[in-house]
DNA sequence: AGGCGATCCTGAGGGC
DNA sequence: TGCCCTCAGGATCGCC
């Protein structure tokens, strides 16, 4: 579910509840969605003091997709929540399949995911993290440059199925492919080579603003997502082609079209963004 | 290189 | 009511 956009609604409003907080004790409920490295990079067993047991949290950082919470001790978690992930404060009941919960000096912090495509990582440090887990993505996409997207030029593939690719640019998921693309008029089906350098400004700005936009509004919550604090993000209402397939564009009423691209179902306006445009 | 399908899971919703 | 099928905000792996 979580893209960029609920990844950092969840990190904004779980901030002002944990710097500060010391974790009094982690219940490992289901460890096998959790994964801990030694210092010297190897796969040990997860435990609640490798999961943050008896730290102060420092900070909350996001990444992409990535959200990490940090100790002042310098250990590192990093959580990603997958397609149906929460992280979810002081929850009245705990929520069905919460695998993972800390205790807190004030109140509790649960991680649930029924489907499981999520977890947690830990590291002894912020370096390790870094350098293992994130060494793959790319720059984050809240902060794209054109001159991030320039390599994709070169490229044959689909501009959704490089908008996808966390390798090349970190946060945008299905949803905001398909939003941004529709914001800058682009064909999701048109390879990259295919764009003249003023697309790449245009798909640039158009993904910094889309992204934004959802911050903004909080994300989207399709069916389950929910923010740290269980609120549900209002986006989804401002949609334009996303899950919008076979109902007419909200800007020219042409009906949207939807194909799967990359194995996974891409909407867009084929008057808004017309195949051959370039 | 890169494209494709299968795979990891559970749950919601539609059709019958 | 119940069963069966499809689909879902993600990512990885093996195979051509």
């Amino acid at each position: 579910m979580p893209e960029l956009p609920e990844v950092e609604t969840v990190r904004r409003t779980l901030k002002p509840h944990l710097v500060g907080v010391v974790i009094r004790g982690v219940e490992l409920r289901r460890p096998d969605v959790c994964r801990a490295f030694s210092s010297a990079g190897r796969r040990v067993r997860p435990s609640p003091a490798l999961l943050l047991a008896g730290a102060t949290i420092r900070a909350l950082e996001r990444r992409g997709k990535h959200l990490a919470v940090l100790a002042r001790d310098g250990r590192a978690l990093d959580i990603h929540l997958g397609m149906s992930g929460s992280l979810l404060l002081n929850p009245a009941t705990d929520p069905p399949h919460a695998h993972v919960r800390w205790s807190l000096s004030r109140g509790s912090l649960v991680f649930a995911d029924p489907r499981r495509f999520g977890g947690i990582w830990a590291f002894p440090s912020l370096d390790a993290l870094r350098t293992s887990r994130w060494t793959a993505l790319g720059p984050d996409a809240l902060g794209a440059r054109a001159n991030d997207l320039a390599p994709w030029l070169a490229s044959r593939r689909p501009l959704k199925t490089l908008l996808l690719d966390q390798a090349r640019l970190a946060g945008v998921g299905n949803i905001y492919a398909d939003e941004a693309l529709f914001r800058c008029g682009l064909n999701p089906l048109r390879p990259g080579a295919s764009l003249r350098p003023g697309d790449l400004a245009a798909l640039t700005a158009a993904i910094r603003t889309t992204l934004a936009r959802a911050i903004a509004a909080r994300g989207s919550s399709i069916r389950s997502y929910r923010d740290g604090l269980g609120v549900p993000g209002e986006f989804q209402a401002r949609h334009m082609v996303y899950g919008r397939s076979g109902q007419p564009c909200r800007s020219c009423r042409t009906t949207i079209e939807s194909r799967v691209v990359t194995g996974r179902t891409t909407a867009w306006c084929p008057t808004c963004q017309p195949a051959d445009s370039g």
